[in-house]
RNA sequence: GCCCACAUAGCUCAGGGGUAGAGCACUUCCUUGGUAAGGAAGAGGUCACCGGUUCAAUUCCGGUUGUGGGCUCCA
């Protein structure tokens, strides 16, 4: 007699040893359908697996995050038996599920092209509809690599190979097909039901750049068409709302061919930019930061000795002259480090904020460029602060508070932090690395937020804490840094005078809040779909009149808003309105105000909204109210 | 940097060995119209750049640059 307890804490007892499917199909023949692979004693399992002993059961099917993982695990191995059934010569090697799908990668003489994509696909259709059984079976791990060799599969071997000796492999079936794999999944290729391949693409083996280049196959795959569609559909809203589209509609910048991963910004995108600029800039002031600005040309002795030349000469832009070799910086830190080398410095001077929008150029390698989000020239919202190790708890508190109050400002609540721990190659001793991280870690306590450890991610000369915030389409950007740094201080022998008169080097703390003005723009843009809150919107309100009866009122209308300090444009152009409201919709202004007859002789303005809602006829103090209310604290007019 | 794809008017794109096309935008004219495209006419191009094949290349081939999708990298 065996006993299965269920999650709902039903129990079921068999005679026998029963085999997962069985007790599904016992439960119910939908969920019997449904299931795709289940959990034994919280461990997955196939559904073939049989139960021998008392156990706890629970099924998974399509509608479980578990589930989906199964059928994209288990479509991935699709993909690979319908290539290694057309393109016999093709190697399998990894084959992993990823956010909304899967990837495969082979080693092929050639690289896949949209047309066998496309026959990869059918043929998967095809050996889904035939529906193989997936059987597993275990092999031992010599056995395993000379199978794999034999089959002439020599990037499997190799993998195997790395295995420790006495493990027991198991391996998966389907058709003539069979692969290496921890599993579980599907019983049957018939459970694939909804899945597209994505795209090709080049990946190096083991993701090593030293290695052979593999062609990676990406797919999506879901428990259901319905399911695939509406991701495919998500596809479709995220490729409207990409940052690089958005800045032709609304002009805010370019790019071009003579200054690659440089922008070029417009009146409209540069509105946008200041805006930031001035808030950011504001922040700093109240939060005590001094405000400095630092040249765009140093002499490389100085990049020798914080040691960013030894590591990092190859992507510094570099010029000579006079015999001498400058390089544009690539960050501010030695810089700011030299403000504080001037005069006597004192105990009583920590903490000492200094920031500086700084502008930076990097030689980044041509393929890691894109639009907005990774450029050459890029302006960091950049600070650093020298203080003593009693004042690193204090000051990365503040900094968290700060960064939560600007990330809500800009409407980005969904907020992750991570704290990265020593790294193997590091400087500093044991104890100085275990107060670093305790007091980063008591900051994160106090702040009470939720945070996660990433072991030995931290930089050499110290942890760091990193902010992402996740977008509305559920993408992960980090943006801020907070990190601790005991040796550029040393390096660049800053000292301040202690209580005792003896001499001290001073901890160095560096801080970013948005990380890029570029960078943050884009993001900006994408999660807001262009549609920015009023206080950032380049253009805010734009005044439109009907016909050119109403062209004078318009210019005094358009005129006031001016005065009061609202960003704003004015159309007379001999054009039907509902043509120039298209167009700064399109625009993404935040408020139209249009100007008709009726307007005029009533001294009021009609309004209507970015998204279309008609505010109807007011006046202008009352428009004036009802702006200053929605820009709240972060703009304010002249009534 | 590596793999693949792409580069045609200001924008979005079609085309294809015989020196180019659409829609929108632009200019001019008509229209003075009440909440997402009024009408007509006109102008606009070394088909990214450099080479090769060919009687002839924007089209085919090679290279360069840039862009896109990935990979690697990101102080």
């Amino acid at each position: 007699m065996l006993t299965i307890r269920l999650p709902d804490g039903s129990v079921k007892k068999f005679e026998q040893a029963v085999s997962v499917a069985d007790v599904a199909a016992d439960i119910g023949s939908g969920l019997a359908r449904a299931a795709v692979a289940a959990r034994v004693d919280g461990r997955p399992v196939d559904l073939s697996y049989v139960i021998e002993r008392d156990a706890e059961l629970s099924i998974i099917t399509g509608k479980d995050e578990a589930g989906l993982e199964v059928i994209r695990h288990s479509t991935a191995h699709l993909l690979a038996q319908a290539v290694k059934r057309l393109f016999p010569k093709a190697q399998v090697t990894i084959g992993p599920v990823i956010d909304d799908g899967f990837y495969y990668d082979f080693a092929f003489e050639r690289a896949f092209n949209e047309e066998d994509l496309q026959r990869i696909e059918k043929e998967m259709q095809a050996l889904a509809k035939q529906n193989f059984e997936v059987k597993r079976f275990v092999m031992k791990r010599d056995e395993a690599i000379s199978f794999f060799r034999e089959k002439a599969e020599f990037y499997k071997a190799e993998i195997i190979e790395d295995l420790p000796e006495d493990e027991v492999l198991s391996l998966y079936q389907q058709g003539d097909f069979v692969d290496l794999c921890r599993g579980p999944h599907v019983p049957n290729t018939g459970k694939l039901k909804a899945f597209k391949l994505m795209k090709v693409a080049g990946a190096y083996w083991r993701g090593d750049s030293n290695n052979d280049m593999l062609q990676r196959i990406y797919g999506t795959a879901w428990a259901n068409k319905d399911d695939l569609n509406a991701y495919l559909h998500r596809l479709e809203e995220a490729e409207k709302r990409d940052h690089r589209k958005l800045a032709k509609q609304m002009d805010l910048f370019h790019l071009q061919e003579e200054a690659p991963g440089m922008v070029f910004w417009h009146d409209q995108g540069w509105q946008l930019y200041q805006v930031i600029e001035q808030y950011i800039r504001r922040k700093l002031r109240a939060h005590d930061y001094q405000e400095i600005k630092t040249p765009q040309l140093v002499d490389s002795v100085l990049w020798e000795k914080s040691g960013h030349w030894q590591n990092y000469r190859d992507e510094m832009f570099i010029t000579e002259s006079e015999k001498r070799l400058f390089a544009v910086k690539p960050m501010s830190c030695p810089c700011h480090v030299q403000v504080f080398k001037q005069g006597l410095k004192s105990y009583r001077d920590l903490p000492l904020r200094m920031a500086e929008f700084g502008n930076c150029h990097r030689n980044e390698p041509s393929g890691t460029l894109h639009g907005l989000m990774r450029v050459r020239n890029f302006v960091q919202d950049d600070a650093h602060i020298f203080c003593t190790e009693a004042q690193i708890q204090s000051e990365a508190q503040q900094f968290i508070r700060l960064i939560l109050d600007v990330y809500r400002d800009f409407g980005l609540d969904d907020l992750m932090m991570a704290l990265s721990t020593r790294p193997e190659k590091r400087v500093g001793d044991d104890a100085l690395w275990d107060k670093a991280e305790s007091d980063l870690k008591r900051a994160l306590d106090t702040a009470g937020v939720n945070w996660s450890i990433k072991e030995g991610d931290g930089a050499f000369y110290g942890p760091k804490i990193d902010f992402s915030v996740r977008d509305c389409l559920n993408r992960v950007w980090q943006l801020g840094t907070l990190q601790l740094d005991y040796c550029l201080p040393a390096r660049l022998k800053a000292e301040y005078i202690a209580e005792d008169g003896g001499k001290k080097t001073p901890v160095m703390l560096h801080r970013a809040i948005i990380g890029s003005f570029e960078r943050f723009i884009g993001i900006l843009l994408e999660h807001y779909a262009g549609k920015l809150p009023l206080w950032l919107a380049p253009t805010q309100v734009v005044v439109l009149n009907i016909s050119e009866h109403q062209a004078d009122y318009a210019r005094q209308v358009a005129d006031q808003l001016k005065k009061s300090a609202i960003r704003v444009k004015l159309d007379l152009r001999n054009e039907k309105i509902g043509f120039k409201i298209r167009q700064f919709a399109l625009e993404r202004v935040s408020y139209l105000v249009i100007i008709g007859d009726r307007e005029m002789q009533e001294q009021q303005i009609a309004v209507r909204t970015q998204a279309g809602e008609n505010l109807g006829s007011m006046t202008m103090p009352s428009f004036l109210r009802h702006l200053q209310e929605e820009l709240g604290n972060k703009q304010h007019i002249n009534e």
